[in-house]
RNA sequence: GUGGGUGUAGCUCAGUUGGUGGUAGCACCUGGUUGUGGCCCAGGAGGUCGUGGGUUCAAGUCCCAUCAUUCACCCCA
């Protein structure tokens, strides 16, 4: 019986794999001109960590973690918490009184696979910590809409403000008040969320529920005047770097620990998954998960999964493959036992190079060496075994020309260098 | 957790009202005057038709189950 990944699990193939590092690469160089520096935790956790941080009552922490029950430890579902983690036991804010961190890599969700989003996937984080200043918002915003600009994917970004825990209970009331008044007009799930989730009733895709909550009272008329100053400010500062931005005062976060500013960068390019990346402010979140006391933070998660679908959709140009810059085509015993450590020298000079090692043809070999893009052959029979010389073939001109093999390997190697590092 | 679609070569797929698995395309291998790549041509290799039952003289094809996969709901990056 063939064994084969897990459900939700997927291999990441040369041809792809390609443009995952183009991916990170433009991150990283991206993070680094923001002074991001990289930080890299364990992907397993103590489960109570991510209980506490993104809340008992969602569903992430309800039914979607990989644990092992018997030892209370989980396989992350987002990268926050262990972040928060790691900057709290290090004692990271006396370093610096405002951390500005990222980290790449995978995450683990026991969901239903589907496009888009898998059981393993992978993200892109990037976390502020000690920083309250709107500017800092504006700033990240600036900093995720250049990644996707400079990906070359096409995302609209839509911000809110989610209120804080002085103004947020007072909304959720009213909210709930007008949700009792509709709710028969509003579909089984909106009625289970108006008792579990009620802000999430506002971001319904069901066309009927999105009739009624048209209507719905805003959190932005209902923030405290410290929220409403922040959230302003966060505008004018977006505005200043000229940051495309939509307001949707329906927008609503999955996890707990969210307030003020939040985000999406969304397309409907990836079926029914819509956000590309998300995000937003934490001010209590440091201080809950029993680090120091008024902290803030901010950050946002991309989901690279998505950034490459919409790369492959949007039919960026594909980065070809890289060729070799040699290969050594050997025929018979003797020739590839001299071409054996040449190609091992060429390597130690930073050469890329390769060889036969199955005894093929010159026919097959020449066909290797055009299929691995070559820039050059070097191809050594018993002819030129015996005449101590090889013939050096320009690919792509066609031209080849004799070179001598004195006693001196070095000679060849010297000359070989030259020829393919000056063209 | 719920609902729909799809499972035939490494990949993309044909396969008629049930009647011997495809000269199919891509990829792979070997050749096309003894030792020279891309194009072209010829040949070759590659399969328990996802699996297990059932109906039938006969099942890739029809029925049931199961597994896998995919899309959507839920949830979320």
């Amino acid at each position: 019986m063939k064994i084969s990944a897990l459900n939700g699990f997927k291999d990441i193939l040369p041809g792809e794999v390609e443009l995952w590092q183009h991916v990170e690469s433009v991150a990283r160089d991206i993070f680094s001109r923001f002074h991001f520096s990289e930080i890299r935790m364990p992907i397993l956790e103590k489960t109570d960590l991510f209980a506490r941080s993104i809340g008992e009552a969602t569903d992430i922490v309800e039914k979607e973690m990989y644990t092992f029950v018997d030892k209370q430890i989980t396989m992350r579902p987002e990268a926050t918490a262990s972040l928060l983690r790691a900057y709290i036991q290090h004692g990271l804010h006396v370093q610096k009184p405002v951390q500005r961190l990222f980290t790449i890599g995978p995450m683990f969700r026991h969901e239903r696979p589907q496009k888009g989003r898998l059981r393993q996937f992978h993200q892109l984080d990037v976390e502020v910590l000690g920083a309250a200043s709107p500017r800092v918002d504006a700033e990240l915003l600036g900093l995720a809409s250049m990644l996707l600009a400079e990906l070359g994917v096409t995302v609209s970004l839509e911000v809110n403000s989610l209120g804080c825990p002085a103004c947020r209970p007072a909304f959720r009331e009213t909210l709930l008040q007008f949700i009792e008044e509709r709710k028969e007009q509003l579909c089984d799930d909106c009625k289970r969320r108006s008792t579990t989730n009620p802000l999430r009733v506002l971001d319904c895709k069901n066309p009927k529920c999105r009739e009624q909550v048209e209507e719905a009272p805003s959190i932005l008329e209902h923030l405290c005047e410290e929220c409403d100053t922040h959230f302003a400010a966060v505008q004018k500062n977006l505005q200043q770097l000229n940051v495309q931005y939509r307001l949707n005062k329906f927008m609503v976060r999955g996890l707990d620990y969210y307030c003020r500013t939040t985000f999406e960068f969304i397309t409907k390019d990836l079926g029914s998954q819509s956000a590309v990346c998300a995000g937003g402010r934490y001010d209590g979140l440091v201080e809950q998960l029993g680090g120091p006391k008024k902290v803030p933070g901010i950050g946002f998660a991309m989901g690279i999964e998505r950034l490459v679908l919409l790369l492959q959709q949007q039919e960026q140009e594909q980065a070809p493959e890289k060729g070799i810059d040699i290969f050594v085509v050997g025929l018979g015993e003797k020739a590839s036992d001299f071409s054996f450590p040449l190609v091992h020298a060429l390597r130690q000079n930073s050469i890329v190079a390769a060889m036969d090692h199955e005894g093929r043809s010159l026919k097959s070999q020449m066909k290797q060496a055009n299929k691995a893009g070559a820039g050059w052959a070097l191809i050594l029979g018993e002819d030129e075994l015996e005449k101590g010389v090889a013939m050096f073939r320009n690919m792509a001109t066609k031209e080849q020309n004799e070179i001598a093999i004195v006693n001196d390997n070095n000679e060849l190697l010297n000359i070989l260098i030259e020829q393919i590092t000056t063209g």
